[in-house]
DNA sequence: CTGTTAGCGCGTTCAA
DNA sequence: TTGAACGCGCTAACAG
């Protein structure tokens, strides 16, 4: 039914080793008998099998990808600079999704694993001991990417989340704005949630104003919870004149529920946040954010997984890509 | 330095076809036994080598998933669909994206066979002769996912595209328009592009109106295609009181454009799209479309493959999916 | 430049 | 209920 290596090298007339040879670009190879390979596998329509090449080389050109929501916009062009990168070296990815959810990610983690995959790469949330335990058991190289590693342990690359926070804020000090919400992912995120919360009090600190827990509100991301937080927001006695957002969906939710308060963005309210992802531009007004470069987070990971995968030594096994705000038009002065 | 079947075998005094059975959960061994193999299993750290399991058992528990373009919000719905009833079979799933490009759509397939996967759902542009002479070599089940099939032959999942469109004009038109521009996406791409093209004429057709191509601008799925399109709608002499728009986004880029030319949305021009992806909410007026159930077509043409791939039998290798109108506020009488 | 020979780690008869 | 032995399809020395 299958054939295989060896019905080539009979058709061929030469050993299952020469067929080898030619099949992986061995220079050791006659070019009158590589032709006649050649001849042998198109007459008989030979596809080499991966798996038995795996077995016998150790090596499946696959890598393993856990990631939070591939449905996720951020995520997913995480994944499509990985897989892009990946394809140039001639790797295949295994795609996991595990919600961040630390039994699922484990798991995944684990079957990846059996699956022999040459390296991993983890978009998760928190990396906790549990996951460190189980990257130990792994003999194949690991790399963090969007994520963010306590123990510092891990190769990783991400963008420092609390810095561009940081800015974003600075961002709207420097208009002179003083009252500043923000509207938070859950603390328990630590790059998102936790990270950018931070950049928010240290900014505010930083510019001799006082933490007021009333401007803070924990979303879920998605474009309701951002609404539903500035409804609340607007409603308070002392609005705040400015806004901070940890996600893009939650920053236009916030600003669709502006203006149908019947304000203005940013005339009334300014908004900001950190993301940039292509729903930024196509708001009205369009939104000023903090941009992450997720493509090049996933590209970067992945490349460096490949370096680690071949041995190659790298100078920089934990590497922060430089964020930068994009000024459009949903930051005005005070 | 890896710890193999042999090595449990020995440890727990038993042969490795002992350990082989309780690894798969054959009931045939005594309690004892598995106890004692687990110990020894927990013990050594041991970790089944699915390559190997593959190479003998000839499953890989895998399925390749070939896809347009992972980044983009419709297909990465697709494929969080697809893995979600893939994990729950205990599959998992190798991702290519393809861009949908004859050839790299053809080379991935190929990889994607030589990995062994146990079946393969393709989403793409046109399948064509080469396509289906590539699936043919095969002889693993193959699923259409969210891409139509001319000859017929190929099991597949998808809405109906011409439908689709044809009911989104029927909509402009019971709401009295009869000036309806569409702004469509290439005709070379057989589902989004041609198929609603001609929902669209076939709607103008039933409703006696005559097809004027200087309604038609081809876009590129893109925001800024759509503003582009619908800023040459405007400056028609005669403009149109009614757009259709063959993807959300591209939708969106001509509500902005309307408001950015002063005009009002749905008082002045109406919008509607086909996808009713999460954006469509989260624009003012927020869009009215045909909603493509694009999480469904991944899950149930996953759950399809499961079928194929266990030789169960179907009765429904060709499944279309219904559409159904999600009517907003981005359409309004003439 | 080419062929022979061992495994790679595991599933699976077939006996016992 | 258990074990011995073979083979899955291929790579990788090692000879020649």
């Amino acid at each position: 039914m299958t054939v295989t290596i060896y019905d080539v090298a009979r058709e061929a007339g030469v050993s299952m080793a020469t067929v080898s040879r030619v099949v992986n670009n061995n220079p050791n190879v006659k070019p009158a008998t590589r032709k006649k390979v050649y001849e042998a596998i198109e007459r008989l329509g030979y596809r080499p099998n991966a798996v038995a090449r795996g077995l016998a080389s150790k090596k499946t050109t696959t890598v393993g990808v856990v990631i939070p929501d591939i449905s996720n916009a951020i995520f997913a062009e995480v994944a499509r600079g990985i897989e892009d990168i990946a394809n140039m070296y001639h790797y295949n990815i295994i795609l996991c999704n595990a919600d961040k959810k630390k039994d699922k990610e484990i798991r995944v983690i684990n079957t990846l694993l059996e699956k022999q995959v040459d390296g991993l790469l983890f978009m998760g949330g928190a990396v906790t001991d549990e996951h460190l335990q189980a990257f130990k058991t792994a003999n194949v190289p690991i790399v963090l990417c969007a994520t963010s590693d306590e123990s510092g342990q891990i190769p990783s690359v991400d963008i420092n989340h609390e810095d561009a926070a940081y800015d974003a804020v600075k961002n709207l000090l420097e208009q002179g704005h003083t009252r500043i919400a923000m509207i938070s992912g859950t603390l328990q995120d630590p790059s998102i949630g936790y990270a950018r919360f931070q950049g928010y009090k240290r900014a505010l600190e930083n510019a001799g104003i006082a933490y007021d827990d009333t401007l803070v509100r924990i979303g879920n991301y998605r474009y309701e919870s951002g609404a539903d937080a500035m409804k609340y927001f607007i409603e308070l006695d002392k609005r705040p004149t400015a806004v901070f957002s940890a996600t893009d969906e939650m920053a236009i939710g916030a600003i669709h529920s502006i203006q149908d308060h019947g304000l203005k963005v940013p005339s009334d309210i300014s908004v900001i946040s950190v993301d940039n992802s292509r729903m930024a531009s196509m708001v009205r007004p369009q939104l000023t954010a903090v941009a992450q470069p997720m493509y090049d987070i996933g590209a970067v990971s992945m490349r460096l997984l490949t370096k680690l995968m071949k041995k190659e030594n790298v100078d920089q096994s934990k590497v922060v890509l430089p964020h930068e705000i994009v000024v459009r038009q949903s930051v005005g002065g005070v």
